[in-house]
DNA sequence: CTCCAAGAGTAAACTAAGTTTACCGATGCA
DNA sequence: TGCATCGGTAAACTTAGTTTACTCTTGGAG
């Protein structure tokens, strides 16, 4: 739908740490799924991004990528129903492993996640711009200190 | 549902900002949720999230909430209907103001907003200390720009 | 060798969420 | 007085995600 066009006073020492990430996150989302749409790949929705997100679908484990995303096995199956349906992905069966089953890329499916990456990088070049360089590198420096620590999972 | 546990090889220096930013700020959201629940608000879920966002929907009408969170009136209205049922909130009609509406907090609603800020704030001191206090007053405080900048609206 | 537990995938029913479309009521101005 | 506008609602439709339950395969314990 129609993105937030946030007005309320910003007194910057009240925001806690949630309003500071959610933010800038959804409206990153809403941008990816904007311009993949805007590009041509015009099947793709929000939800998606749960399977698009880093670092991609390509030669995983559907149960892996609902563990990724932090959803059930079988709604990741529905979302890997749909895309597969567009023509993003095909399942295949591991040969030898069980029932177990491999989620690959078509050609469609790598294009998608090239324009993500795309999207991401002119994104990243913007805010560098806003920011100054040096103030986003260390901005990612931090993030990335985050994503390493306990914290997040 | 189950939160995720990563274990993918993570290279720093592959990471976007989306993946960056997208996967603290979920696990925050279900840190939220969980612990309200555990608090004995057991009946707010992760959509209420959008109601309950910073900066809060006391004194406030709904067609703003529905504009903060990105989302439809009437999808905002289907929460808030919700959350009045389940008595965190109440809908006055604003006095001389059209049909214009206000929402308030209840008690209740005031107390899981608080506790929601404790949350936050433990939250904060964890990272804090996993950090170092400098290096997360230095995240803030990037995270404060792109907030005031025109980047994220 | 057989049986059974464990793991992956799938299916179906149910619930919840959010969009579109459409309508009501009040305000305020031409 | 008439009407455009704005805020709020309601209903129908569609999409998502959970729970519950079943299948198939593998691998071990007996």
């Amino acid at each position: 739908m129609m993105p937030p066009s946030e007005s309320f006073p910003v007194n910057a020492e009240d925001m806690l740490i949630g309003a500071l990430l959610r933010v800038p996150a959804q409206a990153i989302h809403r941008r990816i799924i904007t311009e993949l749409n805007a590009a041509g790949f015009d099947d793709l929705r929000l939800p998606h991004i749960a399977v698009l997100q880093f670092p991609g679908p390509d030669e995983v484990r559907p149960a892996t990528l609902a563990e990724r995303a932090g959803m059930s096995k079988q709604a990741m199956n529905r979302l890997l129903g749909s895309l597969e349906g567009f023509g993003y992905i095909v399942r295949t069966n591991a040969p030898g492993e069980g029932g177990a089953r491999i989620v690959r890329f078509t050609q469609r499916g790598h294009a998608a996640y090239a324009k993500i990456i795309d999207i991401l990088r002119v994104i990243e070049r913007e805010w560098s711009s806003e920011l100054g360089p040096e103030r986003f590198a260390q901005l990612k420096t931090l993030l990335t200190l985050v994503w390493e620590s306990p914290l997040v999972r």
